[in-house]
DNA sequence: ATTCTTGTGTTGACAGTGTCAACATGAATG
DNA sequence: CATTCATGTTGACACTGTCAACACAAGAAT
């Protein structure tokens, strides 16, 4: 299967023997090609020869590939669970601030559409797999819950299972951005428009 | 990277040089293959060997692997489209068989969810790629539209634009699908479960 | 009927991949 | 200083997708 070409090895001065912190430059290395040049372009060789290192140096640091990838994910998860809260802290904590997660949501995979797909695209279980990877998948859950629960206090939101609310509003925001990123948006209607109308049907529903 | 093995080569008898219809052959091995054995289980050289034809030989009809995978996209879009309607069909076309439908939409995404993954999961783009995909995938979607439009005679649904509203309600059960796929759904709360909540708040909104 | 053409299937080969076993290195520990 | 052990390297292997060159068969053209 052919696929597109990573950047050339990179090696600034001749590296020690004992590379300072491999794990980390090869989570960051393994993000960036991904995010340039797609996931299939993802290999371990090509991480290793980047970082001036051998093809099976990353072994001693990650159990296989997957391994990997569940790392990606899990770094994924963290910025996600960032931005989300940003959205809804600056935005007000309020029905302001709701719609902004949303959007934020969104936006977060549109940016990164490969890394948003390793998250989710089942290579690995956010669920069960990696058990960081699956915490940290909550943990962004978690904000989302929160942001319900406290609405639900002002009034805003339905006094539903915040968790089952959580679920379907996540839902939601998920679906929209699985579509955006298999371009199933047609040109008139961008992501960020749907989700405007998704907050707005979100609340009313689309009885009349 | 270590994968599951698929059953072993079963020719029942030795095969004429010319076989049949090798292109529908492929194609269904490829989709059985995906189903029991997910989709990186699936190897050209072991579609042919289990067909009883050497491992090229897929090439006379389709492209490269992407091909195949975009077919088997196209075949997940018809079967898809087909459930949908018969459960709005048989649900009586109301507020029932809507529900109905979604149940149906998540079902169908549980019951096969590599095929679904390839149909949703970025190694074919449905709207641009395989332009028979896009199609069908539009076609499956149009059965939602309409679905909208004739509840939007009977006065069960508001006048927005039916493609919108459609486009948002593909995304709330897209998501539940894939969700439940990655197993994010904790076990008290059900794929099917959530999509009844959906059902109800879809309608009435989240709002108080 | 015989030849030709063209669609279909085969074999050989190649570059590229993930992964393991065996070995090399060097920093920390006694 | 000697040892230990985490860390990095080299060699090898099985497996993959894909291409080029070849073999075969069925229908068209003669």
């Amino acid at each position: 299967m052919l696929r597109s070409r990573p950047r050339k090895p990179v090696r600034k001065q001749p590296r020690r023997y004992h590379h300072g912190d491999l794990p980390r430059a090869m989570l960051q290395e393994a993000v960036q090609t991904i995010q340039t040049h797609g996931t299939e372009a993802l290999t371990l060789r090509g991480v290793g020869e980047r970082l001036g290192v051998s093809r099976t140096a990353l072994y001693r640091h990650f159990a296989d590939k997957q391994a990997l990838l569940a790392a990606v994910a899990t770094e994924g998860f963290r910025s996600l669970r960032v931005a989300l809260f940003e959205a809804w802290d600056t935005g007000g904590r309020g029905r302001e601030g709701f719609d902004a997660m949303g959007i934020a949501y969104v936006r977060f995979a549109v940016a990164h559409p490969a890394h948003y797909r390793v998250m989710f695209g089942g290579v690995v279980r956010p669920a069960d797999g990696s058990q960081e990877a699956g915490d940290l998948g909550t943990d962004a859950f978690q904000v989302l819950v929160d942001a319900i629960v406290e609405q639900q206090q002002r009034g805003l939101v339905r006094g539903d299972d915040p968790r089952q609310l959580a679920l379907y509003i996540w839902s939601v925001v998920h679906g929209v951005a699985m579509l955006a990123l298999d371009g199933m948006l047609p040109p008139p209607t961008q992501a960020d428009a749907l989700v405007k109308f998704a907050n707005e049907r979100l609340r009313t529903g689309i009885a009349p």
